[in-house]
DNA sequence: GGTTTGGTCAACCATTCGGTTGAATATGGG
DNA sequence: CCCATATTCAACCGAATGGTTGACCAAACC
């Protein structure tokens, strides 16, 4: 399956698995580090994780017998161009937007 | 219950209640017209229109016999705010955003 | 080779979700 | 007053969610 708004907006629903993302801001980490925090068993954050891997939100691979877990921040383009959609709080169209990131990074706006 | 980004985005997650935040865009509207085009109850849109009434997302005004829709699009700000945070895919800060807005339009970006 | 360590799987449980149907509650019109 | 219209309520249903526990598997260590 591959992520679709309904699962990258399902994924977001749950504070648990919203901070997991913050987290992960910071690093990637292993699954054990990832639980760490939480109270809650190890399997449940493992059922956090394999959701969030399906909406695209982050990766993970395995290096020896640790599982790294990455955050994969291009899944929230997709939501965040339906959100901007609703033009009437943020009144500005994407292409205004990308030009404004050119200016302001020198960067292309779309990787 | 004041909406919270767990509302907001478990409202988002579900694909008949975005189709109807997209009608709304259009006009305001009252439940029965809203219920028109899906095959589903009336009941059942009306507890979808519950549903984003309480993330915030629409309010819904009674007058005469009929509860006229209207959406709320102020709602989808703190959920934007917070994908924002994922700066790595859209690496601007907000107040570099807000003076864009206000450069482009004229006009204060937080009303 | 035996034992930790890291992580998932499988079964289970209570709760929530998205839908149905039928009855109930206004409000408005003739 | 009676009826139609607009909408919700209440009870029910099956499926999904978020959690638990214990067994399991694979890699690493001594």
């Amino acid at each position: 399956m591959q992520p679709s708004l309904d699962t990258v907006f399902a994924a977001l629903a749950d504070p648990t698995r919203r901070a997991i993302l913050q987290m992960l801001l910071e690093d990637d980490m292993a699954v054990t580090d990832v639980a760490d925090p939480f109270e809650m068993s190890l399997a449940a954050i493992s059922k956090h994780l394999t959701i969030l891997t399906r909406a695209g939100l982050i990766s993970q691979e395995k290096r020896g017998r640790v599982k790294w877990c990455k955050l994969e921040p291009d899944a929230l383009k997709s939501a965040s161009v339906w959100m901007q959609g609703f033009g009437q709080f943020e009144p500005v169209n994407l292409d205004a937007f990308e030009a404004f990131l050119e200016r302001e990074l020198g960067t292309p706006a779309n990787d």
